[in-house]
DNA sequence: TGACAAATGCGTAAATTTTACACATAATAT
DNA sequence: ATATTATGTGTAAAATTTACGCATTTGTCA
């Protein structure tokens, strides 16, 4: 480096995110598929450059929406990633989140200036991403295990009101492993993650299910 | 902004650490006094800048040892801070870290090329900190708290073998609070923060103590 | 149609963890 | 001597977590 380009000049901050969903009982998370060099054609998580304007929240949600089209997605931070070398033109350090949508109430652009594709895919079934993104992502995804104990992380997977199996499918689909049925129903109750409505669900020609909403308090023991 | 001076350059990284120390039953924050504009002549949080060709980790022990003196620092990331204005030459983004020594067992440097001081203050006489440091300290301090319970951050505090009075001491300095001293020792054995070395200590003068150390393994709930 | 399986719900007993608190002993202070 | 402080151990009650039994409704199929 030069006295043009000395060591703390030419750095850039990269935001990042692993959105998830759940889809007729599969985990998924969105990649998009890159235009340009570096990494032309491979896929990636959505993400982008942070302006000198932004907060790195503000830029994620900016970023989302250049690049798939998705608006209102709640964002929770989950790390830093900053080896020098993660990327190849400029030295980025990038902020990591993670959110989760329902991926059928939304229409994703297939293209924009930068991307050429967008998909949802299975979690077990993830190509090589580009960047440092798959390492980012198996990350993701043990914080994602974690958090749908202790947060509402998952409010935005389900209509404002939803059946106990529905949302016991979605776990069993995030931590791959079975759980059992009634503990999880005591324990996200007595933990105020969910509530009972007191209303009921009767869908045709199956048995009446509990109607819960996702709880008003909740004390949240994360940073 | 124009073309030369696009949204996305002139940005920098920021590392910063609280580093703690516990001195005859003080809690205490490290803090340097700045030389230089922005903010000559205040006190904050020990930091600077990210170069190219380091992670944020390791940005960080090369400025601690720089402004400090002081080497061999265990780190705990914390928080992301990046509000757009948060310094005020250029968008910094600030990667926040926390640490604790036994201030007995290190000299600090008192001038270098950009401090002017450096010293220990207690938690409750912190003066008006440069930049948003006053925030960051506020949020490290509870972060601190959490972590006592679920990690051996403490560890660097006290020598390699230590009594659960010494311990315990340490505990209600930075929680500032009083918790029951019996459940106190049970708790951090049975989590594995700590664990008995068959070994007692018998001070001149005072009643016989036994010696513990930090646990070899540690289930860390954390990421 | 009757039997069985699957989906939904409720409840309880055992195990574990957390909390509150009693008390014993050694050293010091008065 | 007596009281006070510093250290240690233990135990019982309360709360939480785990394991699991069982009832009801609906669909499936022999």
């Amino acid at each position: 480096m030069n006295k043009e380009n000395p060591l703390y000049k030419n750095q850039g901050i990269h935001v990042i995110t692993a959105l998830f969903t759940v889809e007729e009982g599969k985990f998924k998370v969105l990649l998009i598929k890159r235009k340009n060099e570096p990494f032309k054609d491979k896929w990636i998580l959505v993400g982008g450059a942070c302006y000198n304007n932004e907060d790195t929240e503000s830029a994620m949600k900016r970023e989302m929406l250049e690049k798939t089209g998705l608006k209102n997605i709640n964002l929770e931070f989950f790390k830093v990633f900053s080896k020098p070398n993660r990327s190849p033109l400029m030295r980025m350090i990038a902020i990591a989140y993670i959110g989760v949508i329902d991926c059928k109430k939304v229409k994703l652009l297939k293209e924009t200036t930068k991307t050429k594709d967008a998909d949802w895919f299975l979690i077990d079934r993830i190509p090589e991403l580009g960047y440092d993104h798959s390492e980012i992502l198996k990350q993701a995804i043990e914080f994602l295990k974690v958090k749908i104990f202790n947060s509402q992380i998952l409010k935005n997977l389900f209509p404002k009101k939803f059946t106990l199996p529905q949302l016991y499918g979605a776990y069993k689909s995030i931590l791959n492993r079975d759980i059992d049925r009634r503990n999880f129903r005591k324990k996200l109750i007595s933990d105020g993650i969910i509530q009972d409505t007191g209303e009921i669900l009767n869908q045709e020609g199956k048995k009446s299910a509990k109607l819960y909403s996702f709880g008003k308090s909740l004390k949240d023991i994360n940073f």
